[in-house]
Formats: structure tokens, C-alpha cells, sequence
DNA sequence: GAGTTTGAAACT
DNA sequence: CAGTTTCAAACTC
């Protein structure tokens, strides 16, 4: 084993060397792998190790910390080519470590060569874990940690100028090269500094029992993390460092220990630190914020969540974190990294990642989790697609994850959903809601998550879809039939080709099923690309176009009965207002009708007869009725009425929920409603927590659209067309629908005080990933 | 199951 | 931005 561990430790070597000589793209990415496991195996580490009991356990926590640093960092902004290859290189590479094959590689320097066997062995040991079944978390934190402190090293110390390399795989990249020229070097100065007892050895010891001592609660953070890492969007990491206090912190010592590591290098290799961080700066943004201390290193602050357009982009990126953990889990293959990287900058272009295109690369993401792609499978995305989420029965049956590239995928721009529900289950929803909540994610998420899946029978598959479209009505008879229980979308599209939103799959987010009774379906894994380009499109026209059509209010609008559903509150609303003329929003026509909730100011409709809730000055007049009142079935009012009282706060919209259709719960007339002339009566968004459980919406009362409803907690800020900022319009496409701020006081506090809410949440992204 | 109605989405 | 067309769901028979 030894010899062979040594052969393929100077294999690697020897191709480390050969890389470095090489372009700098190419050297970038070959090394990678390499600087991972040289780091461990170098000469300080060992010395800490030996210093320190923890050396194995340490290095599990810390990788994943790391992941989401580094691979956090590429903004769309560095999303040049060649650091996309690097990333996935990076993946490969791990495995390549193993790879005893490589050339051997003779080197001048016996320190090196020792620690590159080191490394080898490590990184063999890593490999080893990883095959494992069991993920078992220390294998991999070893090899994360490996990792990030690669990374690290680069950034600080050898980071080209040149390198437009995002901090993670840039980084890596040259980390490779440039841990090789210092760390010969930093060896001895490391060595001497320990027999001198100086401080940098203290610091880097210390930095290390931190990790560990921070790395406890750090693992549970970052469990989840690693699936951050697989986005690797800055924005995640942003999110993490500011959720996560132990990460932070914990990133920061590591931080500290490379840069007295740097520091000492530095002072042979002379590098030119300032130039290395002003890289770093460049190209991570977000790291800055983290580096407190050297003083080279800190100063970026990341991008403030402050700003509005870059909270959008979190909320985007969440979005794309969730779907790429979608994809990793279910499409594992599918999952394309590409997607990530070329929209990371945009919003949220991808759709699903369905085929495996690049599976390696999937793969290759994968590893950091580990195995367990079932775990992250668990995790759903944050970004549940709100209308999916929003819609997903409460039935929702259990995908197989094998399944699942058949299986529809919910991706919102928002939000993808998982489709396991399986492993996840709401266990998930549970465990994010601990988790500390960053301002960025959505609340939405969490409580999508487990839903997300798409109602849609498993075991439909895309591909399925074509041969089961029969006609089209037998296939809608069928999803009826099956129930609005499950509540599966279906569409039945004939000329939209499944790519507009006529589609109702299309529009939630999901991949037609087999269930579906399209024809010439295009909203299907294969055609992944056509989807996310169409999506994209719709989207840029209007980019709250897979946003939820209706947003609940309040938190616990699930439980209420459905007889009890009589009123909405007002804080449920749909978002854009129907525009009803004659089926006086007493219909299925009508998406406040359909969606479970009253008419609001946002309304044009005409007539309003709403059940759930007329238009505010429809309300008072009201009373009509008596035709409606007959044709409803309302429920008792005088239970509404409680309802309503509680419901600023908790109630439940009076959504009819989800268990049943609503038809049947038609709730009171409008009479007793509360005015509703306030969507965003406010008062409403609360900041209501607890998600989980109502996570699961009910069906609707039809699956679809009606369940789109989402909590406003729920919302993305982006997505609120309330947003305070007025970034992203409520209003539909014509403005006319859309009210902005309606009650300019009145809504914008409510609106910001359900943004703090969805800020908050937003950390529980994390947890959901982790759960397994 | 065929046909009609409806209103959102898309287009101009 | 308003008006018109297209589309697919909802509904009716």
C-alpha cells in the first residue's frame, strides 16, 4: 500500500510540477486536487496534527465549512470558462489524488515529496471514506478541509493577480502551484518557528482547536452547507457567513491560520500579498467580510445584503442552490454545474438540470456531501418554486430519487423543490427551521421544500409523458380523479408546447409528467435547455412571472378547517388581482377564487363576488349576495369572523385548504371580511416562524394554482411586488394589476416587516440541505 | 366527450 | 401602455 500510495503521491507531484509549467489555466486546474492533499500532507500540518489530537476530526468539520467559501465565490462576474472547468476539474481531480496511475514525479525537494505522500495517503483514506456507503461526515470534512485550506493558501498566498479564477476554483487551481513553491519553504519556517515557539505555529494550533471547537455546531451548520457548496454561488457563501456565527467565526480562524501561514511564506517567497488580496477582494466579495484579520485580507466587505439588488441576487442564488441540490440529488447526473455557473450571474435560468449531461460533474459536486446524495436530496432547494411549493398537494407522494430526473421537478425561479421527499421529508423543514436563518433566505423555502415535490406521481416520467398523452381530457379526468388530493399538476397543453405559462406545469415549475396530456410537450428534462431559455425569457419580461400567485399572510393558514377557511386574511392575497368580468371571481376563472383567497385592492375585477373575500370596496357593500351567499357554501361566517380576528397573527389565511378543494369550503361572504382592501394589511406578515408544517400546503382546492399560495413570509423579497424598494414589481406585466404600494405606509411596513421575517428564515437553507 | 366560457398570458 | 389575440383551464351540456 505504502509503495503504491508513494507511486501515486509522486504521480501527482510530478503532474502538479508539469501543470505549473503549463498554462495557468491548465495548471489551475490540475492542481487543484493536488494542492488539496499536499496541504494536509505538508509538513505544517502535520506538525499541527501532532500538536493537536484533532487532526482527522478537524479537517471534516472544516471542509465543510470551507465548501461553501470556496466554492461560494463565483459570482457570474468570474464566470469566465476556464473557472467553471476549474471547479469541476477540481471534483475530478479529488478522485484523480487517488489515481495511482499518475506519472511519478520526482522532485527536488524531499519535503515536498514526503508530504505529497502524505497527502496521497490522506487523500486515499479521503477516497476510501467517500466510497463508503455511510457518508460518513470526518471522511469528508477531512478532505473538505483539505481543501479549504488550499484554497485558502492560494488566495492569501499564491493567488495570481492574473487569475480571474473564482475564490474557490481559482483558487485550488493555483493553489497547486503555489503551495508547492511555498510550501517547501513555508516548511522550514513553519519547523523553525515551532522549535522557536513563535507565534504563527501558536496561531495556526489555535486556529485549528477553534475549528474543531467551532466545528461542532459548525457541522450541522455546514452539513447543510456542502449542498451550498455545490452552488457555489458567492451569494450562498455570503449567506452562510452571515447566518452562521460558528461558520464565521470558524472561517475566520481558518483565515487567520493561513495568513500567518501566508505571512510566513511571504516572508520567503516574498509574494506579494497586497496584489494576492487585492485579487481575493476582486473576485470573492464576499469573503472580505469574513477576513478580519490580516489586514491584507479583510478588507472586502462582501456585498452588503443591504443592498436591494443584491439581495435579489441571493434569493436568486438560493434559488439556484436549491435547484442544484435538486439536481444533485435527483438528477445527480443532471445536475449541470454549467447551468450554475452561467446563470449564477443570472437569476435564475435554470429549470431543472435534468440530464446527465455532465454527470461528472454532478458527481464531482457531490462529493463534498459525500455519498450521501440521498442527504442532499433531502435537502430540497431553498428556491422551492413558490408555485410549487405553493401548489404541491398535501399528498404529496414520495418521489423515488431515481425517479426523479422522470420525476418533475419543481424550479421556480425562485425556488426549486425537492423531489425526494422521501429522505427529506419534512424532517427537513424541521431541522432548517433551528437553523439560524440568514436574512437572505426565504421562508418559503423551508416550508416548500418538503412539498415541493412534485405532486405528480413519480412515477411519471417526462419521458413517459409523451406515450401517455392519450387525450388530453382523460388525462385531466384522471389527475381529478386522482384526486385533488394528489394534486399533481397536469396540463393538458396543445400548442404552447408546455413552454408558456399557459402551462400550468410550465408555470409552477415542473416538468410535465406522464400524467400530463400535452402534446408536443417540450417542458421536459430532454428539451432542459429550450425550458430554461423559454423560462429565462418569461422571466425577463416579467420576472415575478414564477412567483406564487398568492400569498398567504398568515402562518398557520394550513390547519384551519376547511369550513373554518371562510375568510381569507387579508394578508393572503394573490398578488397581481384577477381581472374577472363575468365569473364574479366565483369561479375557477378566477385565480383569487381558485387560489383560496379573497379579492384585494389589486383586484380589476368586476362583480366581485369573491367567497374568500371581495374586493375591499366590494366588501362593505357587499353584502349581497344572497345569490352568492346561496350558490357558496360558506361556511359559518361567525367561526370565520374569529378567524379573522386571530388571523392578523396567525391565522391562516382562510384559505380553503389544501385537503380539500376549496369548492366545498367556500367560505363566507364577503360581509364579514375584514377589509381586504390591504394586501398587504400587513399586520399580517408577521414574522411568523414556524414553518414546517405548514410547509405542506394543502391542496388546494384543485392542486394547482391554488396551493400556489404562499405565505408572504414565504415570499422572497424579490418576488413580494411590495418590495419596499420597488425592485421587483408586483404588478404583472401591466402595471395596471399591480399595485405597488398600495397603502404606501401601511403596506410598506408590512412589507418590510415580512422581509426581516424571509431574511431571517433565510439561514434555515442551510439546515434543509443538511438534513441527513 | 364535445363544445362553450372565461380570463390569464402573450402578442402587437 | 392599451388593445387584441392566443391559449388552456373551467365549466356546461
Amino acid at each position: 500500500m505504502e509503495d503504491r500510495v508513494e507511486s501515486s503521491a509522486k504521480e501527482t507531484t510530478s503532474k502538479e510540477v508539469l501543470e505549473v509549467m503549463d498554462t495557468p489555466e491548465r495548471s489551475k486546474n490540475s492542481q487543484i486536487a493536488v494542492s488539496i492533499s499536499k496541504f494536509e500532507d505538508s509538513p505544517v500540518f502535520t506538525f499541527l496534527n501532532s500538536l493537536s489530537p484533532i487532526k482527522p476530526v478537524k479537517s471534516t468539520h472544516i471542509t465543510q465549512t470551507i465548501n461553501p467559501l470556496s466554492f461560494a465565490s463565483i459570482p457570474s462576474v468570474f464566470t469566465s470558462p476556464h473557472v467553471s472547468s476549474l471547479r469541476e476539474s477540481r471534483f475530478l481531480r479529488r478522485h484523480q489524488l487517488s489515481d495511482p496511475s499518475k506519472p511519478e514525479f520526482s522532485s527536488d525537494d524531499g519535503i515536498r515529496v514526503n508530504t505529497i505522500k502524505v497527502n496521497s495517503d490522506a487523500t486515499k483514506k479521503l477516497n476510501e471514506q467517500k466510497e463508503s456507503a455511510d457518508d460518513e461526515v470526518a471522511a469528508e470534512t477531512s478532505y473538505d478541509c483539505s481543501k479549504f485550506v488550499v484554497d485558502f493558501d492560494k488566495d492569501y498566498e499564491c493567488a495570481s493577480p492574473n487569475s480571474n479564477l473564482r475564490p474557490g476554483c481559482g483558487l485550488q487551481a493555483k493553489g497547486m502551484t503555489d503551495y508547492a513553491c511555498s510550501s517547501s519553504a513555508l516548511v522550514p519556517l513553519i519547523q523553525e518557528a515551532a522549535q522557536r515557539g513563535e507565534v504563527n505555529m501558536d496561531v495556526v494550533t489555535q486556529t485549528d482547536q477553534n475549528k474543531e471547537s467551532t466545528s461542532c455546531d459548525w457541522d450541522h451548520l455546514m452539513s447543510d452547507a456542502s449542498d451550498l457548496l455545490v452552488f457555489e454561488s458567492p451569494d450562498d457563501r455570503d449567506s452562510y457567513n452571515n447566518s452562521v456565527d460558528p461558520g464565521t467565526s470558524f472561517y475566520t480562524s481558518i483565515k487567520s491560520d493561513i495568513q500567518s501561514l501566508h505571512l510566513i511564506c511571504a516572508v520567503d517567497s516574498g509574494e506579494q500579498v497586497a496584489g494576492d488580496e487585492a485579487e481575493n477582494l476582486s473576485t470573492q466579495p464576499g469573503e472580505g467580510n469574513e477576513m478580519d484579520n490580516a489586514g491584507s485580507s479583510n478588507a472586502i466587505a462582501g456585498p452588503s445584503l443591504s443592498n436591494p439588488d443584491e439581495k435579489m441576487d441571493y434569493e436568486h442564488l438560493g434559488f439556484y442552490r436549491g435547484m442544484r441540490r435538486r439536481c444533485l440529488v435527483f438528477e445527480m447526473g443532471g445536475a449541470r454545474r454549467k447551468h450554475l455557473e452561467e446563470n449564477s450571474g443570472s437569476d435564475s435560468s435554470v429549470w431543472l438540470h435534468s440530464d446527465g449531461n455532465s454527470p461528472s460533474n454532478d458527481q464531482n459536486l457531490v462529493p463534498i456531501n459525500k455519498g450521501n446524495d440521498s442527504s442532499r436530496c433531502l435537502l430540497p432547494g431553498i428556491g422551492l418554486h413558490l408555485n410549487a411549493l405553493a401548489t404541491t398537494p398535501k399528498d404529496y407522494k414520495i418521489v423515488n430519487p431515481d425517479s426523479s430526473a422522470s420525476a418533475r421537478l419543481l424550479i421556480g425561479p425562485s425556488s426549486v423543490v425537492n423531489l425526494h421527499p422521501s429522505t427529506t421529508g419534512q424532517g427537513l423543514l424541521g431541522n432548517i427551521l433551528p437553523v439560524a436563518p440568514s436574512d437572505r433566505e426565504i421562508d418559503i423555502t423551508e416550508n416548500a421544500v418538503p412539498p415541493v415535490e412534485d405532486a405528480c406521481p413519480p412515477s411519471g416520467y417526462a419521458a413517459n409523458e409523451e406515450i401517455s398523452q392519450g387525450s388530453p381530457k382523460k388525462k385531466r379526468r384522471r389527475g381529478e380523479q386522482a384526486g385533488e388530493g394528489e394534486a399533481c399538476k397536469r396540463c393538458n397543453c396543445k400548442r404552447s408546447k408546455c413552454l408558456k405559462l399557459y402551462c400550468e406545469c410550465f408555470a409552477a415549475g415542473v416538468y410535465c409528467v406522464e400524467p400530463c396530456a400535452c402534446i408536443d410537450c417540450f417542458n421536459k428534462p430532454i428539451h432542459e435547455d429550450t425550458v430554461l431559455a423559454t423560462r429565462k425569457q418569461i422571466e425577463s419580461r416579467n420576472p415575478l412571472a414564477f412567483a406564487p400567485k398568492v400569498i398567504r399572510g398568515s402562518d398557520s393558514p394550513l390547519e384551519i378547517g376547511p369550513d373554518d377557511s371562510s375568510k381569507t386574511p387579508a394578508s393572503a392575497r394573490h398578488k397581481r388581482g384577477c381581472n374577472c368580468k363575468k365569473s364574479g371571481c366565483l369561479k375557477k376563472y378566477c385565480e383569487c377564487y381558485q387560489g383560496g383567497v379573497g379579492c384585494s385592492v389589486n383586484c380589476r375585477c368586476e362583480g366581485c363576488k369573491n367567497a374568500f373575500g371581495r374586493k375591499d370596496g366590494m366588501e362593505a357593500e357587499a353584502e349581497e349576495d344572497e345569490t352568492d351567499a346561496a350558490e357558496k357554501s360558506i361556511p359559518d361566517k361567525s367561526a370565520v369572523e374569529n378567524d379573522v380576528g386571530q388571523n392578523t397573527d396567525s391565522a391562516p389565511p382562510a384559505t380553503p385548504l389544501r385537503g380539500g378543494r376549496q369548492s366545498a369550503q367556500l367560505p363566507f361572504s364577503s360581509k364579514k371580511k375584514p377589509p381586504r382592501s390591504s394586501f398587504p394589511s400587513s399586520s399580517s406578515f408577521l414574522p411568523k416562524q414556524g414553518f414546517g408544517k405548514s410547509s405542506f400546503f394543502p391542496p388546494p382546492p384543485k392542486f394547482d394554482k391554488q396551493f400556489e399560495t404562499i405565505r408572504e413570509d414565504e415570499i422572497p423579497e424579490f418576488l413580494q411586488g411590495g418590495s419596499p424598494d420597488g425592485g421587483i414589481k408586483l404588478s404583472s406585466p401591466n402595471r395596471k394589476r399591480v399595485s405597488p404600494p398600495h397603502n404606501g405606509g401601511a403596506m410598506s411596513p408590512g412589507l418590510r416587516s415580512s422581509r426581516k421575517l424571509i431574511l431571517q428564515s433565510i439561514p434555515s437553507f442551510p439546515s434543509l440541505t443538511h438534513n441527513q
